[in-house]
DNA sequence: CACCGCTTCGTTTTT
DNA sequence: CGAAGCGGTG
């Protein structure tokens, strides 16, 4: 027997089926830790290799961009090791794929290239639009909503006694609430919302907030995909040249997959397509997605193969056990499992369920512990990851998982006070999203073009220079008095000053526009270009101003912001590139810390130890009001029609479940007996792992506390499948 | 009309 | 800790 190529070496038999499973519609059920991004590499590697499929006919979408380039990375590596440095991960020279590049990246990414390419002339942008980002999004509500003369309720809203049921709607919650509908909209329902909407207000917001777009040649987040659909819909030659590109397409994390990017990737129509799922790690409900993007695929795609990845590779079996009890508890499996069992087989439109399984050790106990409060839980949480330390673990393999941001701080202050401890916090404001970095970023774009007029009413007025709220009210005006094409507030600025209804600042501002044109149309390098914005604008005078605090940590990361500027030449491509980075996707400056981040945010990554603090009833699984009704409205219909509360819970024991699956060694869990003041209850998801699975320990500790009988009677009685079911169950499915 | 300093308040998850 | 509101000063 020859010696399989290096591409398929050191796969299992169901990994080696996806590698080398022929053109078609391939649908890969992957559980956590199973080796998804080696099956999919290696079928990257047999297309390229056994195949000789041109790599520029291969695409793959990823969930970030640090997932794309790794993914690149991997190919390059397996295809020529040693030769690495070939394939440059980032995107300075994204137009051109040297050599066996592939393209990967995420869906927003791919979206833009679409735009770019040709399809922005469908929507009446020009090739060089602009990306709005969220912020710009919420700068533009905010000026529509004035514009509209709605307020968003008055800000007087203070709640007296006697009136409880009105909701005191702030203006920030309206923006919010406008920004979450605009987006579905976009996200799920159709692209022009002349139809049927759900509010009438929602009508005229959005054709307002569409103008704005248009008229500043911008794009917001959610265009990049929904339109570029579209475009591809609209544009035949446009269509043929991106098929081209994607004869052969792989989609990782597809259960996050919203309906505007199952529309994409239906009009790329490609021949060969490969899709890796686990609907149990579906975790963005609230950005319209659902487990069932899943069953719809095999449905859409019809027929398609399944192959799925049960074995994992990362964690204890313990680890592994409590991943299996959290999926046993979900609805959705047990919807999938009830109905495939009354037919004998799985249907066509519903997959098996996965069962986990796995051949590595039993490994440490699972512990769980209580605290009396946040403070206390996060102390004990840093002195335990001091002992880990202490014992030789690198600092990089422990993270601390939480399910909100607003959960961080007191952990934050807890790693804080222990000098010498290297952390990072992941899922904060990430580095792009920093305020100083943005203001200095929407100097050059304003620099780039007069039409950013998100970017121009951020620094307007930044650093100060006497041209407040009146001053942008009659920029405003004044950009109303020339026809729509022309309409942009730095012309209206400049007819201003030349008129001499302009204060002195405006000269200032109109003066630095120009200086830093000048030095892009001569060809700065963009480090350069940074800088001189940066001293023009007098920005480090700004800081040590208005936050004499920590002004130098401020000015380090404008530097580092010129730093990233060298690694790129265009300044479009770079504006591109930050504006589509993800949380994780900042410079990197996180190789020896601990993590403290969101489960969210902590989507794909893995830790020798993991603890989640928490586990109370209201933080995890979360409890909130405000935002269900947008989302029942707008959002995934066929999920919250038949149970909306269990809708929600299954959400969040999903995200449990990513959060308790990204570690490979030990799993530490804890909650409070107070929060915020209040008697807190422990999460239900702990009845539902077992008690016979969950040790319970002396706080900050290993030790097992002695229960009295009468909890213990109580958790097993009510649990009775669960506790029949051991770590016999995983032991013996090999 | 802009700005400063003061208080208050709220904080789901993110491409 | 940030954003937003308020009231007084230049």
């Amino acid at each position: 027997m020859p010696e399989p190529p290096r591409y398929l070496q050191n796969l299992s038999a169901s990994q080696r089926q996806v590698a080398t499973r022929p053109d078609g519609h391939l649908l890969v059920l992957a559980g956590p830790g199973a080796g998804k991004t080696r099956a999919l590499t290696a079928r990257i590697g047999h297309l390229l290799v056994a195949r000789q499929i041109p790599a520029r006919e291969i695409a793959a979408i990823t969930f970030s961009r640090r997932a794309g380039g790794e993914l690149r990375e991997r190919v390059a590596t397996m295809l020529a090791p040693g030769a690495v440095g070939a394939i440059h991960s980032g995107d300075a020279t994204a137009d051109m794929f040297p050599r066996p590049a592939v393209w990967a990246g995420t869906f927003h990414a791919f979206g833009a290239r679409i735009l770019r390419a040709g399809g922005a002339r469908t929507f009446g942008r020009t090739r060089d639009f602009s990306i709005y980002d969220d912020d710009d999004t919420e700068r533009t509500v905010r000026r529509v909503l004035t514009a509209l003369g709605m307020r968003g309720g008055s800000t007087k809203t203070r709640e007296t006694a006697h009136e409880p049921a009105e909701p005191s709607r702030t203006r920030s919650d309206v923006v919010a609430a406008t920004m979450r509908a605009i987006s579905l909209l976009k996200r799920t329902a159709r692209p022009h919302p002349d139809e049927t909407s759900a509010a009438r207000d929602i009508d005229a917001l959005f054709a307002a907030y569409e103008q704005e777009l248009a008229q500043a040649n911008a794009f917001d987040f959610d265009d990049l995909v929904a339109l570029s659909a579209l475009a591809l819909g609209a544009d035949d030659d446009l269509r043929a040249r991106v098929r081209a590109r994607t004869r052969h397409l792989l989609v990782d994390e597809f259960q996050d997959t919203d309906p505007a990017q199952e529309r994409l990737i239906a009009h790329l129509n490609p021949p060969d397509l490969c899709v890796v799922a686990d609907p149990e790690q579906s975790i963005y409900a609230f950005r319209g997605t659902s487990p069932l993007v899943v069953d719809r695929f095999l449905d859409t795609w019809h027929p398609a193969t399944i192959i799925r990845l049960e074995q994992n590779y990362r964690s204890t079996r313990r680890i592994v056990a409590v991943a299996q009890r959290l999926r046993d508890a979900s609805p959705a499996a047990a919807r999938t499992d009830t109905q495939s069992m009354a037919r004998g087989t799985a249907t066509r439109n519903h997959p098996p369920r996965l069962r986990l399984w796995t051949e590595n050790d039993v490994g440490d106990q699972i512990r769980f512990w209580t605290t009396n409060q946040p403070d206390r839980e996060a102390a004990l949480i840093v002195a335990d990851i001091e002992k880990r330390l202490r014992e030789g673990c690198p600092p990089s393999e422990i993270a601390v998982l939480t399910r909100t941001h607003a959960q961080m701080r007191p952990i934050e202050a807890a790693l804080l006070k222990v000098t010498d401890l290297p952390f990072v916090v992941i899922g904060g404001v990430a580095f792009f999203g920093r305020k100083e970095v943005r203001d200095v970023l929407a100097y050059l774009r304003v620099a780039r073009t007069d039409d950013d007029a998100a970017a121009f009413w951020r620094i307007v007025n930044a650093p100060r220079r006497g041209l407040g709220p009146a001053m942008v009210i009659a920029i405003g005006r004044e950009m109303l008095t020339v026809d729509a094409p022309t309409r942009n507030p730095v012309g209206a600025l400049r007819r201003l000053t030349a008129d001499g209804r302009a204060p002195e600042g405006a000269y200032d501002l109109l003066a630095i526009i120009d200086e830093l044109r000048a030095q892009l149309v001569s060809g700065s390098r963009l480090p350069d270009l940074v800088r001189s914005a940066i001293d023009l604008a007098k920005y480090r005078a700004h800081l040590t101003l208005t936050h004499p605090d920590d002004a130098r940590e401020r000015e380090r990361r404008l530097d580092t912001l010129a730093e990233v500027a060298s690694r790129h030449s265009d300044l479009r491509l770079f504006l591109d590139e930050v504006v589509l980075s993800t949380q994780v996707d900042g410079p990197r400056e996180d190789m020896g810390s601990v993590r403290l981040s969101t489960v969210h945010a902590a989507k794909g990554a893995e830790f020798d130890h993991v603890y989640l603090p928490g586990c109370e009833h209201g933080v995890f699984p979360l409890r909130y009001q405000a935002a269900q009704a947008d989302c029942d409205e707008l959002g995934s219909a066929e999920v919250t029609s038949e149970n909306p509360g269990s809708a929600h819970l299954a959400e969040e024991r999903r995200v449990f479940y990513v959060g308790a699956t990204r570690a490979r060694a030990s799993l530490t869990l804890s909650a409070c007996t107070f929060r915020q003041n209040r008697r807190a209850s422990p999460s239900r998801f702990l009845t539902e792992i077992g008690s016979d699975l969950l040790v319970r320990c002396d706080p900050g500790t290993s030790i097992p506390v002695t229960i009295p009988s009468a909890t213990v009677r109580r958790n097993s009685e009510s649990h009775p499948a669960t506790r029949t079911r051991t770590l016999t169950d995983v032991e013996s499915a090999e």
